[in-house]
DNA sequence: GTCTATAACTCGATAGAC
DNA sequence: GTCTATCGAGTTATAGAC
């Protein structure tokens, strides 16, 4: 019996590592190339390792894919509970969450993008794996304002619209970056100047409409 | 000699609603599934042609995917001159600019990703082709709002970042419509609810700072 | 678990008849 | 200009040795 034991913690060990890095290969290449751009051979060797692995690991690419894309989806939300929670006033709550979240998402610039085109394109895998699941933590959002609105704090607004508002200046300017650059004719740094700089102006933005 | 010009004009008139019905199917199709997820066949499909005549007309997927890319960019933005030019004060410019943005973009939800997406994907088609072309017109915008700033009707502020914060809050919401209606729980008469009530509340949240 | 070899298939592109 | 038929490269997936 203890050999069984044995055996199965050896294979556990042995095989973490492979799978790691097959998921790590697999985010990278994906995240750039999308599902149908990607080739397994591309995820093998960015994952050091053979081409049949994949398939003994994860099946299919399509099993794979899903496997990460419901990661993404679930990652392009941040942790809000512990601001949320907090003793501090609605006004500084936001601030928190804005320029939380725009340091989240330089970390990782192209999950956006990345989700929803694959939720343009995949319907189906998006309807099946991820609608059901647990939901991102907005509802506590939403509350906060209400209550906000209730003792006075703040002006009566559309709780969604104020969240579409922060998510819209938080997510795009970072995925548009190529595509601003472009228009505007700035370079990498002076681009990444304005996104320091907006940590500042998009709590603002925010926050003033709803002062009494 | 009149033989020759009516020959050429025959094969005009033959020539360009095959063309036309191949640029509408492969826009369609190219935006739905991006330039590696489109197959040639399905945009013979769309356009109710043989998959041959494609590669008569365009010489390759290639060559089609950058001849749409290109007319999507142009058409991302949109063009304000006759807005700017106006005789209206800069709020109302800026207000007109909003809205007028918000109803082009119902019409082309996927144009924005679409663009973001390929242009991260394909940087040397982007970069040979869109690069040197006429820039779109954000030059006017930039001059307008400098020259409210120095007459005194605005508060100074960066232009850039206040045509970055229309941008987001325009083009960010429909093009996460599948996304957002997601993660808040509403049905897609609700989300084109939001969407209309914006078309008020964004040129708000833009002017708003900018009053002194 | 990991590899090599290869089967099975998809898709862009071309040849050639009309 | 438009079609059918087909080639050939590239890809996912599996069989089977180690």
């Amino acid at each position: 019996m203890l050999t069984n034991w044995l055996k199965y913690m050896v294979k556990k060990i042995k095989q973490a590592p492979a799978e790691e890095k097959i998921l790590d290969a697999a985010r990278q290449v994906f995240m750039a190339k999308g599902m149908s751009g990607a080739r397994m051979q591309d995820i093998a060797d960015a994952a050091g390792i053979n081409k049949a692995l994949l398939h003994y690991y994860f099946r299919s690419k399509e099993k794979l894919f899903e496997r990460i894309f419901i990661d993404a989806f679930d990652k392009l939300f941040p942790k809000l509970g512990s601001i949320i929670e907090s003793k501090d006033t609605v006004f500084k709550k936001i601030e928190l969450i804005c320029s939380e979240y725009i340091n989240q998402l330089q970390l990782m610039p192209y999950l956006p993008v990345f989700v929803i085109s694959e939720m343009n394109r995949h319907p189906e895998v998006f309807l099946h794996q991820v609608w059901g699941r647990k939901k991102p933590p907005l509802k506590a959002f939403v509350e906060l304002i209400n209550a906000s609105i209730k003792n006075g704090e703040i002006k009566p607004v559309n709780p969604l619209q104020v969240l579409l508002n922060i998510i819209s200046l938080c997510i795009f300017p970072p995925m548009a970056k190529p595509l601003f650059q472009q228009i505007a004719g700035i370079s990498k740094k002076g681009f990444d100047e304005m996104l320091e700089e907006r940590k500042k102006i998009v709590p603002q933005i925010i926050i003033q409409p709803l002062k009494k």
